[in-house]
DNA sequence: CCGAATCGTAATAAATGAAGTTACATGAAA
DNA sequence: TTTCATGTAACTTCATTTATTACGATTCGG
């Protein structure tokens, strides 16, 4: 089953936006996260008509920020995203004429129907904020275990 | 996203088993559900392995169910087909050495964590005896609604 | 105004993985 | 021994995501 990953890219991208202070461009995050302008645009694009960041032309352009962290959610990443569908499991035919399948389909769709609320609520609770002191974190303790790493 | 429909596709399976005395043969099953031989013989072969179904050939050969009904849950189902990924979202890259990615993958590691536990405990509470009262109600409640009904 | 930098986006290709199909071997029953 | 049915490998089809190519539109500096 092929993932989508457009979530974690965006995090990805969202905090390495956020140390620094000129706006990046699509190149150099796409060489951040391995992959392509074009597909970094399309991304971002998005988060841009969501309101959470803000994209210009030309030369010094690129992208930046517009949300506060200390309030942007995964939720909101996930919503500008499009709410894409969750899980990888899902009926083989959504609406049945077999009792049987019926069912099947509205016991599994119960199930599944918590189990988003419970990880939506979560993506609600987690802030970008909150991700970048982890990211802070993990970086000081990093230059403790490695005290002259080459950056 | 391509969704896995096996785990509705057999829960199909089992229920019309449920409901015969004698052996259903993989053609049956696969007319059931508008598929082919061949997926369900694929497909029931985990069961198989999984000791929930067992499989007899030639003349008065086919499936039948050997686990008990009352135990059988949904979370055995799951496990017999391998324990598929349950989410359709993921990270870009599980084993990062970028710093700002391990943060983010942590994250969303945790919350992936707990909702797939809630949908696993929640399959571990549905046997296939309730699914199978389930059904039973609801072709109870059609054939009150609607009295003649051409089956 | 010119030219380089950069985004915007359409169109297309490649990659992935589930499901479907074909073909044939194996085994059981009458 | 014939027929019915599973077992399984190999291959094709189909849908979707991601990557790529190409080019147009915009912005800045000189």
């Amino acid at each position: 089953m092929k993932r989508d990953s457009r979530l974690s890219s965006v995090l990805h991208a969202l905090l390495h936006m956020a140390e620094h202070d000129q706006p990046m461009t699509s190149e150099t995050l796409a060489q951040c996260m391995t992959t392509n302008p074009v597909v970094v645009r399309r991304t971002m694009g998005l988060l841009r008509e969501a309101g959470i960041v803000a994209s210009a032309r030309g030369p010094s352009g690129g992208w930046t920020i517009t949300a506060d962290l200390e309030t942007l959610t995964l939720r909101d990443l996930h919503n500008a995203l499009g709410e894409p569908a969750v899980f990888a499991i899902g009926n083989r035919n959504e609406t049945p004429d077999c009792l049987v399948e019926q069912a099947v389909n509205a016991a599994l769709h119960d199930a599944f129907a918590q189990a988003e609320a419970l990880l939506l609520d979560h993506f609600a609770q987690i802030t970008l904020a909150t991700l970048a002191r982890d990211f802070a974190r993990r970086h000081a303790a990093r230059r403790q275990t490695t005290p002259h790493p080459q950056e």
